[in-house]
DNA sequence: AAAAATAGAACAACCGATTGCGCGTTTCTG
DNA sequence: CAGAAACGCGCAATCGGTTGTTCTATTTTT
């Protein structure tokens, strides 16, 4: 019940050693010509009460503030997506382990506003900005801040720093493998067609046609497909031999496929096989088990912070770091 | 393209109009005696030049940062409910407004440092409490501290700030509308029996029964319902005729209840009624619709932030705010 | 017209750290 | 053993604001 406790400052611990302040300071920060009987001393004494630096005014005599802005799209029907949430947990270990807090931002479409007060008060050293569609008027306000910054998300700016999970590879070894078990017609259906991720995976998806010198059936590749109607039309466009396959860009849009596959009361896999990116729990239980994508996100976040902590610090950072990817093959295209 | 551009500080729009910085800042503050001239002259100084002052420096003069701290859960399993993120976005509208910033901290389990330094950090001028589980040590702490903080969701503790949704009322006049249609066998099925959110709704139905004196079978009363198999489990126990209707606290729950009831071929609603509480997406679409409690998640988020910020302010604050709930009568429970 | 009240602005201390420079003492070096 | 280098530390300025007090000029009161 320490309420209201008085913080001890860096001038407390001074006048009770009887030295200046500034060799405390030194002290802490190791920085410059200290005596290591003193160091031990103030160290103890840090212990010993329980001394914490105010950050505020490290802050402001060091003009950084040991935050970093996590940037996240504000739209709602985003924002229920598990992706961002997972992001920002790994963001947030990552940070926390080097001392630094993170700050939201939720921006939605063009409110640009919050984002520049947060530039402009500076109240943050970096962002990562969470992106989901391709071209990001955020991006070029941050560019131009010329504040540090690392993006989740492909960007087609070069000299942007990323950090993204391989969408494209990804997406090309599973339809690879599912070409070389015979499964020639594979049908595409996937969400805004103006997301990264989207464009990422079609284009995985024709590589490994071409891979194969062939050429995708570009009648059975759906975008927009946002609703239960259109995917239901979509699936019934399909009926009854179309396609060998389905491949979900989401697992939403395959928890519809699903259920309207059920209700035309065709089999998967042994009438229709059925693929999935896989980032929720939706699918998990289902029988049978769906053949999926999977992403560490958690771990997408972890490098995104760490890659953007390094530049921080003005070390050399990679341009583009791509992440792994998982393929579980299970009964769906069995 | 203004990189590196310097910021202007308060002591140059002093220089440049020939004033001491005290009127300066007295002029943008409005505090003290100023004369309206000058007021005018400042202002418009600062719109040509768009000064921001610098917030750090402010907090450090002021000992504020202009930051709240949202504390979430940290737990894999927690983490992906759109629950937080919704009401994340709730806090951030109405922070942002007041410019303010919202600070991140996931807390999982019993790692209590991450807290304890942003606590000791002074980073922040309140928190708001996400929380879970009915038995918190977090507020414990946060309560020593002596920081002022709210939390979402009811606590135990009379003293703490409370914001949160009725899940008690909600469930009991959703059961008491049940029950009036004669619906009497009312099956409830819930998760962690230490959430808090488990137990209000409990009560509630406990509630419902007891205005219309009687009592509910304990029996169907099922907690700790977590898993597919569980859930399913109890289904079955369920069947054929222990129950008129199923009430579920949470929509994944439901989704494998209906998922069940469509296994074994019972019809919803005319062999069983199905009821739930509704959060996110995944029930929006069934067929039959589905009868559910809805609360609007955003909203909680933005009151408990307003309730924070007018606590930071000093301002007098209810101890405890309930938010409604919507009940939406579908086809389930005709 | 003298005294009192008041408005407008400036001085300087302060918030809690960091940091360049300089000073006195000890240790090294030839 | 003298001069140089290294060491340990303190002074004071600085970061960019806020704020209690004081000063002066003007207005109001009687």
């Amino acid at each position: 019940m320490q309420k209201e406790q008085k913080k001890i400052t860096i001038d407390d611990i001074a006048r009770e050693l009887g030295v200046s302040k500034t060799t405390v300071s030194r002290a802490i920060s190791g920085k410059g010509r200290i005596g290591k009987e003193t160091v031990e001393r103030v160290n103890e004494y840090i212990r010993k009460y329980n001394y914490k630096p105010n950050v505020i005014a490290k802050g402001l005599a060091q003009s950084k503030t040991f935050n970093i802005g996590m940037i996240m799209p504000g739209e709602y029907e985003l924002v229920d997506l598990p992706f961002f949430q997972r992001c920002l947990m790994g963001v947030c270990e990552v940070a926390s382990a080097m001392d630094y807090d993170v700050v939201i931002s939720m921006i939605s479409g063009n409110a640009m506003s919050q984002l520049e007060r947060i530039v402009e008060n500076r109240k943050v050293d970096g962002f990562i900005l969470s992106r989901t569609l391709v071209e990001d008027t955020t991006a070029k306000l941050l560019k131009e801040s010329g504040i540090p910054f690392v993006t989740i998300g492909t960007s087609e700016d070069k000299e942007v720093i990323q950090v993204d999970n391989d969408h494209r590879g990804a997406c090309k070894e599973l339809t690879s493998i599912l070409l070389a078990r015979g499964i020639e017609k594979i049908a595409l259906i996937g969400g805004n067609r103006n997301h990264v991720v989207t464009q990422k995976r079609l284009k995985g998806y024709v590589d490994a046609y071409e891979e194969m010198k062939r050429q995708p059936d570009r009648k059975i590749i759906y975008m927009e497909a946002e609703s239960k109607i259109r995917i239901e039309q979509i699936v019934e466009d399909l009926l009854p031999d179309r396609a060998d396959c389905i491949l979900c860009m989401d697992d939403s849009i395959c928890a519809h496929v699903l259920a309207k596959l059920k209700k035309e009361k065709i089999k998967v896999p042994h009438n229709i096989k059925v693929a999935s990116f896989y980032n929720s729990t939706i699918l998990e239980n289902n029988t049978p088990s769906i053949t999926s994508l999977q992403f560490d996100v958690l771990e997408l976040g972890r490098v995104a912070c760490q890659t953007l902590l390094n530049r921080i610090d003005g070390k050399e950072v990679e341009n583009r770091t791509l992440l792994g990817y998982e393929i579980s093959l299970k009964e769906s295209t069995k």
